[in-house]
DNA sequence: AAGGCCACACTTTTT
DNA sequence: GTGTGGCCTT
């Protein structure tokens, strides 16, 4: 019939084959096949029942996820040209979200040009709420750990699909009024600076498709990848999507693996697998079940032992008995070091002894942490070493100063209504302006909202650099001005007559001409850096070349124009959003910025080892996989042991730690090595002093107990560092590394030694989000 | 408003 | 050990 279902095994194709007009439940164990079912599944609906690409919504949980799966389906559907898979609605919810918003937001409520807030804005709005509620003589704490527990708390609400008013009454009336007092007024911020927050995204389509379910009536068949990773607002929007459509009433394809669910802490609930079924059941929709079990991936020497941790488990747990396809031979291994550093550089030996010219290469090789920071001794050991690594973890290059900054005036160009972004360039561009020049023009915004009028933002600087304000000293005002010239100067390259790749480069680097942000940025890191300009220009090379390599979703994905549309309420902007395509490229790119999509980054050649968390491994594989600090009180976390006085509460935090680990161990192939230290050296998390983790309490045989004797020799002083040695001079003694290997940026290493590991620009390690490299 | 100094948090995972 | 943010002074 088609090869790609010639392809599968029995059970696979029972999945992919089975009527489209049902809920399918795929219960995916690791590497089983999962993402070969989803994709072969989609192509299926696309050929043989001929469904519409731009009517199938396949929702992931990464955009590597996504990207994989169009890449796969660009090659099961090479054979039929007359398919155009590029037109189906792929992506993460929330990007799939946020699409359907740039459309029909209008109808919930949305200004057109809103942004998204990512973390950073959302704590320094709930944080100012406290303040003013603070001012007004409630008793709340400004404290970072308050902020981050408003912040979970209304995560959590808004997971729940609850808003401020939907909050059920609690008994605990006290503490909740004032969480939801945080929560209401945090919304109203939101509001107040145009921008939504992640949970928004799923929520305001949740609410946009409970009244308008019309919007997306034309969903004829929706998947899901990862689906133990869902929140309750995710699955209620699986049921929205494929619930309008008479003819395509719950065509509903779920694939994933509860044991791999490791997201409870961001509201994920696994259940939602049963719930489904339930739903659907009630409903009268035939529901298929199917398990894959047979692995494709793993010796049975690594299932066996995968299989024995689960078996722990406090709660239920189906029995899963992964049949190994692979022969088994080289024994799990497991070392106890005597310290983290000892661990460290055990790993690194074990590196030097694995990798072979014609076999195992550097990229063949993991390490996968429980926790971020965990990378910093190992770095510093692969670094004496001399090993080539990378550190896959997406953030650190977003979060640097000059792309927060660049991005911010990026803001300003691409909008007219976003105060946030506004008032950060004004904050940093304009001296003489300060945190009160910014309240005084915050009231005036509101006091033009009060007036019903829009709260333009460019246009009030404008009137103000013209006219002058009320407590605005001359000095503040002629900065204004400038600022004011160089949106206005970015705006008119919008509408050049050169291409649109060439706009976008020239806005850019007139941002960077007049905007100051490198020599600013370049002092403010001078006292205790050094030199460091070279590093942010790079930076912001980096950045441009992003921007002006994004590529335009194709919008007629969303065409099929619903006819409430009309009801768009557009707030007025002080240029014609429609008028320019860099515009809307512009637009999508801070889109997919704050939406953490992985942006495309050349490939890189050379062959690392990746170090990344455990979460970030998930769906992938190497043929060697480490997985170190296997200590009480951090795999599993301290989170997860400490007493909290619930027994449920405890049990169910560890069962996801074990879950944790059962992922970790299961992304190995051939080999696996655990460890564990006994002492933490440098200053510390909590006891210096480690216990062996529970999760390695394995029975005899199951692991091999590994001679630890390299690590306390000392033969791994390569001639790296002892130059490293010769070069620390002029550095402040004990910063270097311990700097290089903060997450925030081993870009920051010391000139010295980037020098000699490489030439100065293709620094060591991360700083910036790298691809995985493919297998 | 800007710059300097001190206290304190960082250690869960991320869309 | 390092980065941030708050509070102080100028």
């Amino acid at each position: 019939m088609y090869k790609f279902v010639d392809d599968l095994n029995e059970h696979q194709r029972a999945a992919v084959t089975a009527s489209p007009h049902s809920a399918v439940l795929v219960l995916a164990g690791p590497g089983t096949g999962k993402t070969k079912v989803i994709t072969a599944r989609v192509a299926y609906l696309l050929l043989h029942h001929k469904l519409p690409p731009q009517d199938v919504v396949v929702a992931t949980f990464t955009k590597k996820a996504a990207n994989e799966m169009v890449e796969r389906l660009a090659v099961l559907l090479q054979p039929y040209p007359q398919i155009d898979a590029k037109k189906l609605l792929i992506g993460t919810f929330h990007s799939i979200c946020v699409r359907i918003l740039r459309k029909y937001g209008g109808l919930v409520g949305l200004n057109a040009g809103f942004k998204i807030a990512d973390e950073t804005d959302a704590k320094q709005l709930i944080k100012k709420v406290l303040r003013v509620m603070a001012e007004s003589g409630l008793d709340v704490s400004l404290k970072d750990s308050d902020v981050k527990k408003y912040r979970a708390y209304i995560s959590a609400c808004k997971n729940k699909a609850q808003l401020p008013d939907q909050v059920p009454v609690s008994k605990k009336a006290g503490d909740t009024s004032i969480k939801l007092e945080v929560y209401t007024l945090y919304q109203e911020e939101l509001a107040r600076n145009n921008v939504i927050d992640f949970d928004d995204c799923l929520l305001l389509v949740h609410r946009l498709l409970a009244h308008h379910p019309s919007c997306m009536g034309r969903v004829k068949h929706v998947l899901v990848d990862e689906f133990q990773d869902t929140n309750k607002v995710q699955l209620e929007l699986v049921y929205q999507l494929s619930g309008f459509n008479e003819n395509y009433k719950h065509n509903v394809t779920a694939v994933g693996d509860p044991d791999q669910s490791i997201y409870a802490f961001r509201n994920a609930e696994a259940e939602n697998f049963y719930r489904m079924e339930d739903y659907y059941r009630q409903k009268g929709v035939p529901v298929l079940k199917v398990a894959l079990t047979q692995n494709y991936r793993s010796t049975s020497n690594i299932l066996t032992l995968a299989e024995h941790l689960m078996n722990q488990q406090f709660a239920r747990r189906e029995q899963k008995y992964l049949r190994a396809h692979k022969k088994d031979d080289i024994p799990v291994q497991m070392f106890a070091c005597a310290t983290n550093k000892a661990e460290a550089s055990t790993i690194a030996a074990t590196i030097k002894q694995v990798v072979k010219p014609n076999g195992t290469q550097y990229s063949d090789i993991a390490i996968l942490l429980r926790s971020g920071f965990l990378s910093r001794v190992i770095e510093q050991e692969l670094i004496h070493a001399n090993l080539p690594y990378q550190v896959v973890h997406g953030r650190s290059f977003w979060e640097r100063r000059e792309i927060r900054l660049l991005m911010d005036y990026l803001r300003a160009v691409a909008s007219d209504m976003d105060w946030l972004g506004y008032s950060r360039c004004l904050d940093f561009q304009v001296s003489g302006l300060g945190a009160k020049s910014l309240l005084l023009l915050e009231e005036q915004l509101s006091a033009q909202r009060a007036r019903n009028q829009p709260g333009n933002v460019y246009v009030m600087l404008e009137s103000i650099a013209r006219d002058g304000m009320k407590g605005i000293t001359a000095k503040a005002r002629a900065g204004i001005g400038e600022f004011v010239a160089l949106i206005k100067k970015a705006r008119e390259l919008l509408l050049s007559d050169a291409t649109e790749q060439q706009q976008l480069e020239k806005i850019f680097d007139h941002i960077v001409q007049h905007s100051r942000v490198v020599s600013v940025v370049n002092e403010e890191r001078m006292d205790r850096k050094g030199d460091s300009q070279e590093e942010i220009e790079a930076n912001l090379n980096e950045l441009k070349n992003q921007l002006i390599s994004f590529n335009l979703q194709e919008e007629d994905l969303l065409q099929d124009a619903y006819a409430e549309e009309d009801e768009l309420e557009v707030a007025e902007q002080s240029f014609d959003l429609t008028a320019s395509t860099s515009l809307e490229k512009l637009t999508q790119f801070l889109d997919s910025v704050y939406l953490y999509e992985e942006t495309k980054i050349a490939e890189k050649t050379v062959s690392k080892v990746t170090i990344t968390t455990v979460h970030g491994s998930k769906g992938l594989e190497w043929p060697v996989v480490f997985v170190p600090s296997l200590c009480e009180g951090i795999f599993p976390s301290q989170h997860a042991t400490n007493d909290v006085g619930d027994t449920t509460k405890n049990e169910a935090a560890l069962d996801e730690e074990r879950r944790c680990m059962y992922v970790a161990v299961t992304r190995a192939k051939e080999r696996l090595y655990l460890s564990y230290f006994r002492e933490t050296l440098g200053f510390g998390f909590g006891d210096p002093v480690k216990r062996k983790s529970r999760f390695l309490n394995l029975p005899k045989g199951l692991v091999k107990v590994a001679d630890t004797s390299v690590a306390s020799t000392p033969n791994l002083l390569s001639s790296f560092q002892r130059n490293i040695k010769l070069n620390t001079g002029s550095l402040a003694l004990g910063s270097g590394f311990q700097t290089a290997s903060r997450l925030t940026g081993v870009s920051r290493l010391p000139d010295g030694a980037v020098k000699i590991s490489k030439p100065r620009k293709k620094r060591l390690g991360m700083g910036r989000p790298l691809r995985f490299t493919k297998k």
